[in-house]
DNA sequence: ATCCTTCGTCGAACCGGTTCGATGACCGAG
DNA sequence: CTCGGTCATCGAACCGGTTCGACGAAGGAT
């Protein structure tokens, strides 16, 4: 069930066959109705391996994702279904490659095998050996975050440090005075990982600014991490009355102590900070916090990756959104006391 | 940079170049040196279309995931997660096809275009076009849960009406008379979803079996549908004492419910399940739950189907895993009153 | 010295498509 | 009637690997 057999059954050449389906070069109408009729009673479906070794594509992409290992964000598994979803619509197949260190077979498989025909890699650090690996490789990618000094690559990012300005005058037109930030885990802030480190900057920088005392803690990706996290905050430091963040599986554990301290949100603690709206609005009560965008992100990261596909020597681009802060209702004014 | 190019600078032909690489036949260490030598100068490697066309296999898997447009749920993620993992500890990539409905051409794609060796399903339904669909291609692939009449087919699955009865066992051995189960949503179970159906009818039997009385309902997959769907049960069946249920996203709103109503658990009513591990511990009380096994399954799952590449003409095979429960804190006696 | 192996290597065919240049049939214009 | 130009189709080359049969050189046995 080759190119050859329909060829065959139908009477007509190799080459007319391949015109005929690709539509590259005209075909007479009666030859195309005889093609297809075979093809649709055989089933016949090109291989796809034959024709992206002739035609140098694969109509593949790449998709590298941190290792299972870590379990993946809300955040995160949104950028992963809007990728897959978008590189459909283009009916382009999506290659996972899980990736974690720096001598990874997997990511050397897709950088270097010619097995796609571009790469779009989330989860990057502000010095990341992968960026520099598929830059001296010459494969079309896409980065969704950006690295310190993106140069020229293409990318698409959330502006954190403005998201997290935004946050902190919000709770300083609230009154509030003594803040804390809830950041990722303290290995993602030592490895450079920029949302927590551009969060981090943000934050002190905001809250200098508006002349807030500002606190920031690191907190493990866990419920259980953020429930000993924020008791720690409230026996330390007693007077902080709103907490920002952008760790979201910390949220149930937040929750708790809060319930367990007797604290009414947002009567007598404001919390907001950039959350998976769907986490956000699962939170009780309903967080005044920036939703990341992840779908549009990860649509966009796909629209880019094809456009440089296209032309490799086009201009690179690059896209820093800044989300709304949706107002929900775990935000009021600092408590009198 | 092709092997033509590398086996011109070794000064041997192609075909000493490609049994250098397999090992196939024997060439002379000072050819091989030589050879490597060229290749690490170079940078080569080999092109993983041309490969895949002459071997006749693409050291490819795929998985079918459900679209994005439907949350992943954590178990879900767990499966694609392990997937992918046992996948790359084998040297294989996995090619990614969101499939939901009948039509879907990247699942032709992938089923017609021997893009991959085989084929990993999940979420498949009691009656699956696609599992029809994989067999008629005679493309080998294992399904994750299993269809109600599975033939000869390979699969994995957690023994849900199993573990469903061993919920109902301990309730009853507490001494719950009325018990309820929170199912997953309407639509899956119209659509002929396994684990749901299995589910309920194992809850019926057991309770059968016990003298429970017995209600299910149905929730969708959604936090605040857990929330309105408990506080229905409070003011529909007031007598039920405990739940059981396998709905993960319902969970976040169940607990809201469960602290409105002012109900401490376990001692004013007990909660327990098929749950994810993850989720289970992060649940207040933690949660007496069956942990579905999501990394074993899908490593099972790439097991089955790399035997059943290997060997086409094999027995079927199959695994039904009952894990055990594990016993934490969220169930207790049936209170008095 | 001759024959038979074994070892290492080579050339050619093949996998299943795409693409380019060429060719023949048919047409209208001169 | 012949010439030039489309139009549809064909054959061959190519993409970059793998694999099979063959072949020459070296070594051992007779």
């Amino acid at each position: 069930m080759n190119i050859g057999e329909i060829a065959r059954r139908a009477g007509v050449s190799r080459s007319t066959v391949s015109y005929a389906l690709s539509g590259k070069r005209p075909v007479s109408a009666a030859t195309v109705q005889r093609i297809n009729d075979v093809i649709a009673e055989l089933g016949y479906r090109p291989n796809a391996s034959a024709r992206a070794l002739a035609e140098g594509r694969t109509r593949t992409l790449g998709l590298v994702v941190p290792p299972a290992s870590r379990r993946l964000t809300d955040v995160q598994l949104g950028f992963v279904g809007s990728v897959v979803d978008a590189a459909a619509a283009h009916d382009l197949d999506v290659l996972l490659s899980p990736s974690g260190g720096d001598h990874d077979r997997s990511f050397e498989r897709i950088v270097t095998g010619r097995r796609v025909d571009g790469v779009i890699l989330m989860e990057i650090l502000l010095e990341d050996p992968r960026v520099e690996r598929l830059s001296q490789a010459s494969l079309p990618f896409v980065t969704i975050g950006h690295v310190e000094h993106p140069g020229a690559s293409w990318w698409v990012d959330v502006d954190y440090g403005g998201l997290i300005t935004r946050c902190v005058h919000h709770l300083a037109d609230l009154g509030h005075e003594e803040v804390v930030l809830i950041n990722r885990s303290a290995e993602l802030v030592a490895a450079g990982y920029g949302p927590a480190l551009r969060s981090a900057t943000g934050f002190l920088e905001a809250t200098a600014a508006r002349g807030l005392r500002a606190r920031t803690v690191c907190c493990a990706d866990e419920a259980a991490a953020g429930l000993a996290c924020f008791e720690q905050i409230r026996t330390q430091w007693p007077e902080v009355t709103a907490a920002v963040t952008i760790n979201e599986a910390a949220l149930p554990g937040v929750q708790r102590a809060l319930h367990r301290a007797g604290l009414e949100v947002p009567r007598d603690f404001s919390l907001t900070g950039v959350i998976a709206e769907r986490l956000a609005e699962d939170f009780h009560p309903p967080l005044t916090a920036a939703d990341v965008p992840a779908t549009t992100l990860g649509r966009l990261a796909v629209d880019l990756l094809l456009a440089q596909i296209a032309d490799g020597d086009a201009e690179p681009r690059h896209a820093l959104l800044e989300p709304p802060i949706s107002l929900r209702s775990s935000t009021g004014a600092r408590p009198r006391g």
